[in-house]
DNA sequence: CGCGCTGTGGCAAGCGATTGCCAAAAGTTG
DNA sequence: CAACTTTTGGCAATCGCTTGCCACAGCGCG
């Protein structure tokens, strides 16, 4: 419970026989401070077990030393990483770190960003549902960094997916499939859009038919309709918006007798937990996302101090490399 | 960027021409002021978008609608029900969220615990590695609640292991297993010590053999070591401390061409996202961890107002149940 | 008609820090 | 040694809200 009286900056004042003001200093700002007072403070702060309110300090100077995080879906295993990444490095920091889930509603992710406004010194958005418009404006009110999204003029740390989404076309066509299906994830999710045109990009390039179904839900359970999407298809390829989705459909594509990669090839996105060991292994591309965390925690921490309203225009590109296991293989026939 | 100048109460109380405390009973104690008065009051914020300042009622009445929960690691799968859970709930309280990861070290959420107190109403802490006097000792300044741990007096939600630890024990007893091996975890892990107790009490009872190997980093590749271990015991049944640790020796084993469960079954425990599509797919004690997490947040905030420091005895056991797969078979011979 | 009760609203004192401004003390310089 | 500059510490206002206490008005009642 909340203990009967802590300790404050005027205990120890009172105790070191100084003012208020100079323990503030003695413990903020050292050299405005004599070294043997400060010496003396810090003493005495140690021996009461003093322990700074963050609220109040907070309250004054507008510093909360704290950042909220928002994902749309804590289901995903995707975001885990992400999340790991930014806790370590806002942990790192000293920081407080505040995790929202949206459940996939730009709505959802304002209301939270209204309500967490006065108590963190910033956002970090990760694959945010809202458009680009929203995001662009609450930039004008808010310290933002987005993960795994850009839109023009803010910070953003993404995972390259365009130049991985042209390894997975390569890797495609040197198999010798001619034809692939795209299944695609949420309209609203950025990546689905940037995958996508890379994916048809590329393919025209080397020739080769792509199509694109969808939307499906990004889960395992989606993978269902989706398989049978394919099969209608007659692609020999499939490549699925995220490794759930791709599991859903070996899942399924198990279920129904078609052999993978024998009949049809599986390629997903992210290298979840998992798509190591499902069967067969799932060929996908990796990314450090983790380090995308960590990098907009730091995008964030850059900004904080800043003055203007727009933060400078820094964008953090991480690579991302293809994992190739045994969910693809030579066209059939 | 924190914009330039918030509304406060007193550009409302200013606007509707009365005063600033009228203004805050209109909004947190509604029967405290006219009907009439208040809609007015209601009417005027509404229109001039003013968002009250939890920083500041926090500093003013000590309570922060603010919880954190400190989680030993977040690489291991099994937490994340557990967390979703307490979001939701706290999420649906109006409650903010603060997640802190504490790398299994005691150390750690000391650290965090005393960092952060000033800052929340409470603290959930998961499968904590402190000791219970450590635990018992916090209690007397903090409001806590336990996740999948107890303490003697201090509210808890754990998911039973006991009993289900028991039912795993049958199952192998029915299956004609005659030794077992238990691969134990951290071994400051309160969990990890009940199942043991459980699984020793019903083996002797049903005149299985039963040893304890480790401790064994609960991660996949805990599995190489304790596989081996396995092996040179000639045991038949391996319960393993958790998935992760249950997939790294089905790993293991396959590696070296034992086969599962025709030589040797493997059980689990959690039911991690993966358990069912590993091959074999894994026999584990399922249990709702999510459940854990809510629940142990409906006790913080049930305590949240007490006065007296010690909360009443809370516990809340939610019931597991076993997940036959493909893991577990007869006994060889 | 006078008295006391109840319903409402305002005043002002905090909550625990930070920080601009000022004054005293100490140090510098010619 | 006087005139100045720099260091150092204190005063008090402030951040935005809550809440104990008081005052006033309207009301019921004997």
């Amino acid at each position: 419970m909340n203990s009967p009286k802590r300790t404050t900056i005027y205990d120890v004042a009172r105790e070191a026989g100084v003012a208020a003001s100079t323990v503030s200093r003695a413990l903020r700002n050292p050299r405005r401070v004599n070294a043997a007072t400060r010496e003396h403070v810090l003493g005495v702060a140690e021996r009461l077990g003093y322990r700074p309110s963050p609220l109040a300090t907070a309250l004054q100077s507008g510093r909360t030393a704290t950042v909220a995080m928002l994902v749309p879906d804590i289901t995903n295993p995707h975001f885990f990483g992400t999340i790991r990444g930014a806790e370590r490095r806002a942990s790192a920091a000293g920081i407080t770190f505040i995790l929202s889930y949206t459940e996939e509603s730009a709505d959802n992710e304002l209301t939270q960003i209204e309500r967490l406004a006065r108590s963190v010194d910033g956002f970090l958005l990760a694959s945010s549902r809202m458009s680009d418009e929203t995001i662009w404006e609450l930039a004008e009110e808010h310290n933002l960094a987005l993960v795994n999204r850009e839109v023009r003029g803010l910070p953003s740390a993404v995972v390259d997916s365009r130049v991985g989404s042209r390894q997975i076309v390569e890797h495609l066509a040197s198999l010798g499939h001619e034809s692939m299906v795209y299944l695609s994830g949420p309209h609203q999710s950025w990546v689905a859009g940037e995958r996508w045109h890379a994916l048809h990009d590329s393919a025209r390039n080397l020739g080769i038919r792509a199509t694109r179904l969808g939307p499906f839900p990004p889960k395992v359970v989606g993978g269902g309709a989706a398989a049978d999407a394919v099969l209608v298809t007659g692609a020999t390829a499939v490549v699925a918006h995220n490794d759930l989705l791709a599991i859903g459909v070996l899942r399924r594509l198990a279920e129904r007798g078609v052999a993978v990669p024998g009949q049809v090839s599986v390629v997903g996105y992210d290298d979840i937990f998992g798509a190591d060991f499902c069967v067969p292994s799932l060929t996908t591309l990796a990314g450090p996302q983790d380090e995308a965390g960590r990098s907009a925690v730091e995008l964030l921490l850059e900004n904080r101090s800043r003055s203007t309203a727009r933060a400078p225009d820094r964008r953090v590109m991480l690579p991302s490399h293809l994992v190739i296991r045994e969910s693809t293989g030579p066209a059939p026939g």
